[in-house]
RNA sequence: GCACCCAUAGCUCAAUUGGAUAGAGCAUCUGACUACGGAUCAGAAGGUUUCAGGUUCAACUCCUGAUGGGUGCGCCA
């Protein structure tokens, strides 16, 4: 078990033993701020004394005279208004280390109560280019998923993709009138957008259009066989296209349920609806209304519109309700911009209300992990020049190709293949953490410069913190391949002391990604990390150094390459040996 | 009109139960052994956290109000 944790649970115990009442949940052990106050502290006395109108330092003293974690901490103080700060005992450090190069953990622990989570994300329209606007739910939900995963929950990612719709109508009729089919074999989605735009727009100026547009989208209601076959065709044609960008983006999906797949469940649910009385006619529509939720008191939500047809929050409750029976999730988490709030608080609460009127109610925790708006340089809603938004194809291009120029420029001497495939390693993992690296919730403000840099704080750094750790390995086999695995670390200068203490964050991060949605801690994190590893690097000679000394650098560098690489899996990003 | 979100260094952003001296990157300036890899490092400068109150031992964080911006609001998804 981790120092931290272990300081957790017998400070969590000699609480209980003076306060009966507490709730300990709350008594945690986190990192210092500033290591000059210790390795660990916890703040969680404070609160509790205030609540008992008790002295936060008296209360601070009876616990320590309660505590005894002279197994992996050399002191405890107490500091200012009533602070615990606890100092790790080297040996303590130096074991845990040991134990890692042993390979018994990698500085994080699987979950003891593992949960089932089903997460939605990416969900993009058929017919429709994937853009800018889809990376953050893309990458924001694999990354949440491949850090549930790493720290042992079941995950099942969803991409609920939009199949099922109006658009469908006037698609249908471009489809018919003048399908250019040399350019669909060349760019599908290219020409679906092209017919969608152009009929959307003739059916703005001629009715005409637009009723045709209508007949086409009933008669695929319908099940009319030539428009069942078409439509089936343009999402084969999406989905290959969807493909090769999840392929290059490394995100793998366990199903693709798109909105079609629950037509057949939408009149049962709003039936159900109202036969508990949860739903009721209004203006000619189904709507559920939440008159005991203060926000929502002037805005249910329509689940059946006056015509007799569905709109998406019926879909939405259909697949909520779906999810349940089929996996039985503890969690199903949705990964979108930020302007769906309300439609996900009225989902969720009409969820809550046909669920609770169940006899075994059994709901799910149903989080929306929103993100900001994306905006222009200028912060107003993004639009390149020409109006258009940013396809996500191109971007990913674009990195690629900055990113070939830069390596071409640094590494000359490597053949094109190897520069190409450095290029697409860096290029990519900079575009993926640019996007990981901001709040979720701040709005988005796109700029190539910012999405495509390769200094600073960005994944290039962290790689090439990565490569530089595995070229001392390359040096070291050239130079002695019997260099024994040391009996145990000696840490003795401080910044590798201070490299071997970050390591020993690493499953806080991992848990505060999970816990709160929030991939940027982990970003922090290594950042963080392969600064002290830089600092290391420049004040301690690895290979140089008297043989034990060098020995247990080379695990603390072996370890942290570990790490580095195991954390930028989770952001989804790659590593190279070379770069 | 109502609701939600946001406002932190010149710019783009952090700040993990309310915690200790608000931190990074970019840009700017000054430096670094012919580099265990310079896509690097050390340092300087940059702040009344939009404003006004309040709660607290402690507020960027919570509450009230103001200002500015964004988004959403029954038959689009």
């Amino acid at each position: 078990m981790l120092p931290h944790k272990q300081i957790e649970l017998k400070l969590q115990a000699a609480v209980r033993v003076l306060l009966p009442d507490a709730d300990t949940a709350a008594v945690l052990v986190r990192p210092c701020p500033d290591p000059k106050f210790g390795d660990y502290q916890s703040n969680a006395l404070m609160p509790l004394a205030k609540a008992r109108r008790m002295n936060p330092r008296l209360l601070a003293e009876n616990v320590l005279a309660k505590l005894d974690v002279s197994d992996v901490c050399e002191r405890v103080d107490i500091a200012g208004a009533g602070f615990l700060n606890f100092h790790l005992k080297d040996s303590s450090l130096a074991q845990t280390l040991d134990a890692a190069a042993r390979g018994e953990h990698l500085f994080f622990e699987k979950t003891a109560a593992p949960k089932t989570a089903v997460i939605d994300f990416s969900s993009p329209n058929v017919a429709k280019p994937m853009h800018v606007g889809h990376i953050r739910s893309t990458i924001l939900g694999d990354c949440l998923a491949r850090a549930l995963r790493l720290l042992g929950h079941r995950v099942v990612t969803d991409n609920h993709i939009g199949d099922w719709g109006t658009q469908f109508g006037m698609l249908l009729v471009g489809w018919k009138r003048e399908l250019n089919s040399t350019a669909l074999d060349t760019d599908a989605i290219g020409e679906m957008e092209r017919l969608y735009k152009k009929i959307s727009a003739e059916s703005r100026e001629n009715p005409a259009t637009l009723e045709a547009a209508r007949q086409e989208l009933v008669k695929l209601q319908n099940g009319d066989p030539e428009n069942l076959k078409i439509w089936r065709k343009m999402i084969e044609l999406s989905k290959k296209q969807f493909d090769a960008i999840y392929s290059r983006l490394g995100v793998k999906f366990d199903c693709t349920l798109g909105e079609s797949f629950y037509n057949d469940r939408l009149k049962s649910s709003v039936d159900e609806l109202l036969a508990r009385g949860i739903a009721r006619e209004s203006e000619g529509a189904i709507a559920v209304f939440f008159d005991e939720i203060p926000q929502l008191k002037d805005k249910p939500a329509l689940v059946r519109k006056s015509d007799g047809g569905f709109n998406y929050a019926t879909t939405d409750l259909a697949t909520l309700a779906y999810r349940m029976e089929k996996w039985q999730p503890a969690e199903i988490i949705y990964v979108t911009d930020g302007r769906q709030q309300l439609h996900f608080q009225q989902i969720f609460a009409a969820f809550q209300k046909w669920q609770s009127a169940k006899p075994q109610p059994a709901i799910p925790r149903l989080a929306h992990v929103w993100f900001g708006s994306i905006l222009g340089e200028d912060g107003k809603p993004f639009k390149t020049r020409s109006g258009e938004t940013v396809k996500l194809a191109d971007l990913l291009d674009e990195a690629e190709e900055r990113a070939f120029r830069i390596v071409s420029e640094k590494n000359s001497g490597f053949l094109e293949p190897q520069r190409r495939e450095i290029a697409r390693v860096v290029g990519l993992g900079a575009v993926k953490y640019a996007d990981l690296l901001p709040n979720r919730q701040s709005d988005y403000v796109f700029s190539w410069d910012k999405m495509l840099a390769l200094t600073g704080n960005t994944a290039p750094y962290l790689q090439y913190a990565y490569a530089r750790i595995r070229s001392i390995f390359r040096k070291a086999q050239n130079e002695s391949a019997n260099s024994q695995p040391p009996a145990a670390l000696t840490l003795s200068a401080t910044e590798e002391i201070a490299l071997a203490k970050h390591l020993l964050g690493f499953g806080l991060a991992l848990e505060a990604v999970a816990g709160e949605f929030r991939p940027n801690f982990l970003c922090n994190y290594l950042f963080e990390l392969a600064g002290k590893f830089t600092a290391f690097y420049e004040n301690c000679p690895v290979l140089k150094a008297d043989e034990v000394i060098r020995a247990s650098r080379l695990v603390l560098c072996d370890l942290t390459a570990q790490v580095l690489k195991q954390g930028l899996d989770v952001l989804g990003i790659e590593v190279v040996e070379q770069m």
